[in-house]
DNA sequence: TTTTTTACCGACTAAGTGGTCGGTAAAAAT
DNA sequence: ATTTTTACCGACCACTTAGTCGGTAAAAAA
């Protein structure tokens, strides 16, 4: 574990560097001399490291993307009380993060999603893994919901969590263009809205 | 106008057969050569038509996605009398296009302003212009459902708008993994459950 | 001290890439 | 009948791509 610290150190800034390109660019967009260039690497350093393109992919896949998506979409809302509360506050901080143009996780996989589909079914797999992982998390939390009394007890969980991801991952490929304030206003305020239909009617 | 149809023919071929090799493989993974081979065109040909691979999708996009989207999307719901329904139908016809994997324009549109977001600012300015266009239709359907007493007076007809089009972009990406049949259904289910949030409160 | 392993270098290759250009057969214009 | 234009061919060019490979300086192991 010691001595590998330099290697791991290495392959981390390629992998941080190569995920910053990629997002950028798109992956078929980016080469692997781009990348190198950027952090002053040869080709024999990344072939030393990752035995293909692809294979850095995954690597970047499993080890930046996954940890994110759980830090900024799954933990936030994991275990709190009021998930209709938990969810808003989640979006509204991770399309508050896209503004401010750094990296948003939940954007970043649907980006892939749409780049892989049909061209390479192996990373296709890995990124729908990440989908599935989320969508379990929301599942959970709304059933939960639904036994803790927030949210009516005749909604589909599944269909919620689908639309939820559904509109956030909309709406952050609209953000692309600007506006994205206006944007994020109107989004929040429309989920409110949603939120309220499927919320527990209260006992007349 | 006569004699040009066997030019106009030739660029109508290969503009399809483009649409559907961009479609599927994306505009910077699909060579013009693929398109050629498929057509059995030569390079010739296609520089004869075209000034360069850029005008060729602009071309593209302003000759069959616009129309499409116009079709699949705006006319559907121009001049309906009730816009909830209108939409819903709509909607619905487009998720079950979608389904039987033939082109669906909504989706290739945040498809290829995914894979042209900061890559190509022209590119992307012309699919933003066919995103507004539909949003304007929209926007002023809704407007008419508020007057008509379909809408709750109280509702930003832009951010609706907005929302619409963000689930519908998103539950397509979605879609590309399987289960489409599920997907739409509990889209649809969502989808009214929203609209029921929005429309027109009973006077008690 | 000698040997081996690690982490990296960079020239090279084969297969594309978008785009150019001289040519040409058939149709249209003269 | 002759000329010109149209619509296309395909070899070719400069360049980029992912991936290979022989080499090497420094560190670790022996």
């Amino acid at each position: 574990m010691d001595k590998n610290l330099k290697r791991m150190a290495t392959m981390h800034r390629m992998q941080v560097t190569g995920l910053e390109l990629f997002y950028k660019n798109g992956y078929y967009n980016t080469s692997i001399d781009d990348i190198l260039k950027s952090l002053s690497l040869s080709k024999g350093a990344f072939y030393y490291h990752f035995q293909s393109k692809e294979d850095f992919f995954v690597s970047i896949v499993q080890n930046l993307v996954v940890r994110k998506v759980y830090s900024l979409l799954i933990e936030p809302i994991e275990g709190k009380e009021n998930p209709v509360l938990a969810i808003e506050k989640c979006f509204e901080n991770a399309l508050e993060t896209a503004e401010h143009n750094e990296m948003d996780f939940g954007f970043i996989l649907s980006n892939f999603i749409s780049e892989f589909n049909g061209k390479n079914t192996v990373i296709s797999n890995y990124l729908m893994d990440i989908y599935k992982v989320w969508e379990v998390n929301l599942i959970s939390i709304l059933q939960k919901g639904k036994s803790d009394g927030y949210l009516d007890r005749h909604i589909d969980s599944e269909g919620v969590a689908t639309y939820l991801i559904s509109s956030f991952m909309g709406v952050r490929t609209l953000m692309v263009k600007g506006n994205c304030r206006n944007l994020r206003y109107k989004y929040m305020q429309q989920l409110r809205h949603y939120f309220k239909s499927i919320a527990q009617k209260e006992v007349a």
